[in-house]
RNA sequence: GCGCCCUUCGUCUAUCGGUUAGGACUCCAGAUUUUCAAUCUGGCAAGACGGGUUCGACUCCCGUAGGGCGCGCCA
């Protein structure tokens, strides 16, 4: 059984680079049958917050993306202090006892001397004696897992063979002095304990597949598959931040976004498979293929997303809005008549609404440029009931009393019944205004 | 600074040594339409740079430039 997660840390709203992973990871399972399991981590207790947690929930949710199974880390410590405590019996990790101070000075040594700034192991030299005594006088110790020095090798589902070497790497801290533990730590005990079965995250995380797949083996578990999608970033150069706000689902949701504008940018950006609009994320399941994500940096344009949004309106039968026509005061008998007539010409739901409000008047007060043909075609309204057949009975009726066609026939009745010289087809339109209130507007 | 990765139309990409370098989006034009939208047709537009290897290079190798990511007791 292939299960996969998306493990966000409920610091702020995802924006659409953490929307790209979730989807890949919500449509590798979909695609392969598998379990998708959401996972909260919440570890960071300082930046960690519940409206966050709920708010990422309540995005992925409008996105169409369900989850098999929710876990948060935060009700799981007793799992990594066990996992601890076997790494410990198995002597591959050891107490550390510098302060976050004097690390960070000697990050900035080894910088200034042009070197790596990596660990440099002083914990691991020191003899027992030394240690009693540091502990003798309160340093409680932090544990690092030590690396092997070897490289590391893996099969990318992105990006094919891959290869580090984490002697380049820092041993990295798996649990602090007061027991809490690291990002590194909670991810490889949860994906073992859970059976993850592939990893899909962002590209930034490469190196932390190398610690992590001997964090596996340490714990006698078989690493998953690791897929690292390629990252993607906004063309206009605005930055995305979970922390700000920026190009996040939320925003994009309040803009009027369609959620399959979203998810079709969000996974296909950056793919060999075209942008397009798609009627629901289980379209978007086979054209979910790893091996079709491009391994360069790709850029995306927001606006892109405003335009899938208006073709997928064009596209949406009258079943697929009516909650939001009828929301908007879009109801009745006529609502479905309304939606085939205008939603070709909508750029977004609010002109709706607009082409409502010209249906059913009071419309915007216009110049009369020909009052006798408007009179004429007064007269020559056919009686009800009417039809889309309507429009062109009368026109040819108007045609052979006025000599008037094409034009200067259409314009003037267009502007006479709209008040505007654009919109849907009027032949769809009249019908909806009906007789009485058209030979209203021709007065 | 060190390590890893990347570089084809404005954007996303195809090409896996021989192509008029293809497609999608955007934009523009034409058709259609009273108009806008939709639709159809067409068009503009690309191999970062410099060396090699080869009969032949977008494709392989090296270098340069540019970009991304990583190098946390963040996730």
């Amino acid at each position: 059984m292939m299960i996969v997660r998306f493990a966000p840390s409920p610091t702020g709203y995802l924006h659409i680079g953490n929307a790209r992973t979730a989807l890949w990871n919500a449509l590798h399972a979909r695609r392969h049958g598998g379990q998708f399991i959401l996972r909260l981590d919440d570890t960071d207790v300082e930046r960690s917050q519940e409206i966050y947690a709920e708010a990422i929930q309540q995005d992925l949710a409008w996105l169409g993306i369900r989850w098999d199974r929710l876990e948060r880390q935060s009700l799981r410590l007793d799992r990594y202090g066990m996992a601890l405590e076997r790494l410990k019996a198995a002597g591959l990790v050891y107490p550390a006892y510098e302060t976050p101070d004097e690390l960070e000075r000697k990050r900035k040594r080894q910088q200034a001397r042009g070197l790596p700034p990596v660990y440099d192991r002083a914990s691991l030299k020191l003899t027992e004696a030394e240690r009693t005594a540091l502990e003798a006088r309160g340093r409680h110790p932090h544990w690092r897992f030590r690396l092997s020095g070897a490289t590391v090798e893996w099969q990318d589902g992105v990006r094919g063979p891959c290869h580090i070497d984490t002697g380049s790497l820092s041993d990295p801290v798996l649990v602090r002095e007061d027991g809490t533990v690291l990002y590194t730590f909670a991810s490889v005990v949860d994906d073992a304990d859970m059976g993850v079965t592939d990893i899909i995250r962002g590209e930034d995380h490469v190196a932390n597949t190398a610690v992590q797949i001997e964090l596996f083996h340490a714990l006698g578990v078989a690493p998953p598959r690791f897929a690292h999608h390629n990252l993607i970033v906004a063309a206009s150069g605005e930055a995305m931040s979970k922390r700000t706000g920026a190009l996040s689902i939320r925003s994009f949701r309040k803009g009027g976004a369609d959620p399959m504008a979203v998810a079709a940018v969000a996974v296909l950006t950056g793919t060999s498979e075209p942008v397009r609009p798609l009627a629901s994320l289980d379209d978007l399941v086979p054209l979910a293929e790893l091996s079709g994500i491009s391994r360069a940096l790709t850029k995306f344009d927001p606006a892109e997303i405003g335009h899938l949004t208006t073709r997928l309106l064009h596209t949406k039968p009258y079943a697929a809005v009516r909650d939001r026509l009828a929301a908007a005061g879009i109801d009745g008998a006529r609502a479905e008549l309304f939606w085939d007539a205008v939603r070709a010409n909508l750029a977004d739901m609010e002109e709706a609404v607009s082409w409502w409000h010209v249906v059913n008047g009071p419309i915007a007060p216009h110049v009369r440029s020909d009052p006798e043909l408007i009179e004429t075609a007064r007269r020559l309204l056919p009686p009800e009931p009417w039809d889309e057949t309507t429009w062109g009975i009368w026109c040819a009726a108007v045609t052979a009393a006025t000599g008037a066609r094409g034009k200067a026939l259409f314009l003037p009745l267009r502007l006479a019944l709209t008040g505007l010289d654009h919109g849907p087809e009027l032949k769809r339109l009249l019908p909806l205004i009906g007789r009485a209130e058209a030979e209203r507007r021709l007065v």
